[in-house]
DNA sequence: CGAAATCTTGAACAGCCTCAACTTTCGTGG
DNA sequence: CCACGAAAGTTGAGGCTGTTCAAGATTTCG
């Protein structure tokens, strides 16, 4: 799974490690020949705001995205957080618009598709529009999992849910390694992903530390006591829809 | 738009009332004729249960569903409320399984498609495609503003802006009018879907009341003053991308 | 009509927030 | 390379919002 893509250099990360991920070689190919090549972006960049069309799609190659939305006393909401191989904006493709902001959290590299190219590709290719559908719904399922975790989660919960999530995600796209991960988050930022202050978040992070649940420092994550944390965060991987190994 | 569906009696619900909601009439003709026909449900019933496979998806012709998940403990979460026009598990048809439960409020009527009869219309039908697509990324829409309510609104604001919600959803499908409607819902699942107690929403409903701004009496909501109301709920429809003038 | 579910209210408590001060790290220009 | 300012992290004290527990009132439904 992770080999045969690595001709594909836009794609090689796009549904790596998840159940029903494997594309057809000839969608494949078409798939990665529509793009239109790639860019980078600063560090805490807008890259769409809510409301403008949207005429293209991004594919996130390298770094962290996110989506958000503000309040009105402009406190950020995160609703997602991207890694490589999310396609951060797929949704505007069937949507036209969206209904939130998207932006980097470090810089980050991007390959972009114009939503005609992609409409071209995928007009006799329903398996492969199945699977595009399908990387959406994946988001809406995180979606949801955020939800539970913003409703029914005390504060070491959510952080701690929020940090198992990104473990494995990033372990699929091999960017995790023995619970270890890089993320370029402020504790202001993992604040705003889980309905908390940053000061309640440096508590929730010492009281972690404490319990030897795990670690965060430099921009690096590294769990512990892997099945101890999940415990503590309800967390079952299972809403990530990751290959029967992986979970 | 309202008319040209009725002798659609299935999909004459089905986006209604949103942006970019017009299917072709033969679209519209080959979905409906691949329906198998409609069921009923009793009230508070499951209708599909987390981690089991999904051959077939539901449109909901009458009543109220919600999707939730429980915790350790045994509580909902609600994850989402469903309207008559809504595919409730049409997520299930790109994915094969739920990461969530699906189940009745009150008592309900469903019209069901199975996935291969989906498959077959959708082959070679790329616009319908993308309307179910995106009546699926409509439901992501609502995540998000969930996560946003939960993440960082107070009790009332959250109370209310789901109410609001309700109010735009329910009058799309002409289920509600001058802001009144009819909600199966208790407090205590209220409270399950805001990430509340019961208790406690009944002090956020008195207080609701007591300021004027909506009434919830035997199951049915009157918005009182709906600009104050969506005000305090920081509620702006957008993200339900309605036509303009259902706005 | 009676039982169960739902709603209502009170009192005490706990978790997270606010505000504030201080420390450490990071980034940039001299 | 160092110096400086800005950003990020840390800690404490006090207060508010929503929870928990409990009891009673009302409604619903068989």
């Amino acid at each position: 799974m992770s080999d045969e893509r690595g001709d594909r250099p836009y794609l090689k990360r796009f549904l790596r490690g998840r159940r029903g991920g494997n594309i057809a070689p000839d969608d494949l190919a078409a798939l990665e020949a529509a793009a239109q090549g790639e860019q980078t972006y600063r560090s805490r960049a807008i890259v769409v705001r809510a409301g403008s069309p949207v005429t293209n799609s991004t594919l996130l190659l390298e770094g962290f995205m996110c989506r958000y939305m503000d309040d009105r006393a402009g406190h950020r909401q995160l609703v997602a957080i991207h890694v490589p191989g999310d396609f951060v904006d797929l949704h505007g493709f069937p949507m036209g618009w969206l209904d939130h902001d998207i932006g980097t959290i470090g810089s980050v590299r991007v390959a972009n598709w114009a939503h005609s190219a992609l409409e071209e590709v995928l007009e006799h290719r329903p398996r492969l529009t199945r699977m595009m559908w399908f990387s959406t719904l994946l988001d809406a399922a995180m979606h949801r999992e955020w939800v539970f975790r913003l409703g029914r989660l005390d504060a070491i919960g959510r952080v701690a849910h929020l940090l198992c999530e990104l473990e494995v995600r990033l372990d699929m796209v091999g960017l995790a390694e023995n619970g270890r991960y890089h993320l370029p988050l402020t504790q202001a930022d993992l604040a705003e992903a889980c309905g908390l202050t940053g000061v309640h978040v440096n508590r929730v992070l010492r009281s972690l530390r404490e319990r030897e649940l795990l670690l965060f420092r430099n921009n690096e994550v590294t769990i512990l006591d892997k099945a101890a944390l999940r415990a503590l965060a309800e967390f079952d991987p299972m809403y990530l829809y990751g290959d029967p190994p992986d979970r």
